[in-house]
DNA sequence: AATAGGCGGAGAGATTCTCTCCGCTTAGTG
DNA sequence: CACTAAGCGGAGAGAATCTCTCCGCCTATT
């Protein structure tokens, strides 16, 4: 593949993260063109319809993910300092992204199933040493961590989004999270541990229709 | 004005809290049309222009946010529960959606300006009632605060919102993050707290096209 | 029972989105 | 340096969506 093709593909697949972030799944491939500062043929071209786009940008932020997971093992010797690590790293590569469009966009098939597992496994062996450890309470399970996450790589809203250009924000307010998962609990969180496969359920179902309301 | 007149009125508000939460403030008013199981007319008729509905809804929203937070002054002796009694009312409120829309899709008229400075005074009150009990930690200000409860009533993207159908989740999560923000700090977060007037200057400027990229 | 105000649906006109064709540009190769 | 094949952006057709209005039926209120 040519150096530029190269080039265009990991515009296109950034732009790609950003619109979806920002306006969802359902997002005008024409946005994510012009975020990308290509034409339109190019991305065609690349990519021949969105699922393509999507199924790309999942792999891809998943495997990045992993790998993260995996640094942040292998960088820290404490385990607490380790989880902490991934999660700003994850923030870093907009994990949001991956969790959203993966969930209702995508047929998972196995390809997808591998490398999501491979994640996962990553992200807990994290979790599962900071809890043995006992730096972090044992009542937050994966599905809190992951939505965590989700929540803390979101762009803010309309203008807010400026106030965090620099991506900053986004670390002290993930700090003060993870402040709240450690052990030091004054009364602990309302409600169970949320775990992962629970996360994958409510993703399982192709998105039913959100208009909803009055239906027949 | 007559019953059904109302009720169609508030039915249209919260449709278009909603979608507004989901699909941001550029969100065809035909989705909020839909979502509230209305005519379009209904709709026109009440709120001459996508100007009219907004503004509508963010006084709404202000309002009862004003009235939630005094409520929960009232309501709790200890400060630090009184934060977070009006934490979760405000998330039940989908606060989010107030200051989003707020932000950059609204000329701030005098009136806004008071009804906002009476909910920023009211939640205030219970920020440094708190702080000065010494149950708060004192490195985090009102845009902290209020960019919690911007991103946790945010609803889930995708199929992530059927997760928290119930809402329970969403006062989970904030347990946890609240924890954070209590005195038992453990390395403190990263940088300075951050006020609310940085958040209103974000929010200033009518929101700048976001799609730059490689603008000339 | 009368009536004024309210309601939803159909649809015109404008806008936006998807996707393709085409002529120019650029990266790699001998 | 010249050649060539791959890549690129822009213009634009056709489809889809969105905004907003007119109109005939319905239903609170007196």
């Amino acid at each position: 593949m040519r150096a530029d093709a190269e080039r265009s593909r990991r515009r296109i697949l950034d732009a790609a993260c950003e619109v979806f972030l920002e306006r969802g799944p359902d997002a005008p491939l024409d946005a994510v063109v012009r975020r990308a500062g290509v034409g339109p043929a190019t991305l065609y071209r690349r990519f021949p319809d969105r699922e393509a786009l999507v199924r790309a940008l999942v792999t891809d932020l998943l495997a990045r993910l992993t790998a993260a997971a995996d640094e942040a093992r292998r960088a820290e010797a404490d385990p607490y300092r380790a989880l902490r690590r991934f999660v700003h790293a994850a923030a870093d590569l907009r994990m949001g992204a991956a969790i959203v469009v993966l969930l209702d966009e995508l047929v998972v098939d196995d390809e997808l199933v591998a490398v999501r597992r491979g994640a996962v496994t990553a992200v807990e062996a994290l979790l599962c040493g900071a809890q043995e450890a006992g730096r972090l309470r044992a009542d937050v399970g994966m599905g809190d961590l992951v939505l965590l996450c989700v929540r803390a790589s979101r762009p803010l809203p309309g203008g807010l989004a400026a106030l965090d250009a620099d991506g900053s924000l986004v670390h002290r307010h993930l700090d003060l999270a993870l402040a709240g998962l450690a052990v030091a609990d004054p009364d602990g969180p309302a409600g169970a541990p949320l775990g992962f496969d629970e996360v994958i359920a409510a993703a399982g179902r192709p998105g039913e229709p959100v208009d909803g309301g009055v239906e027949a």
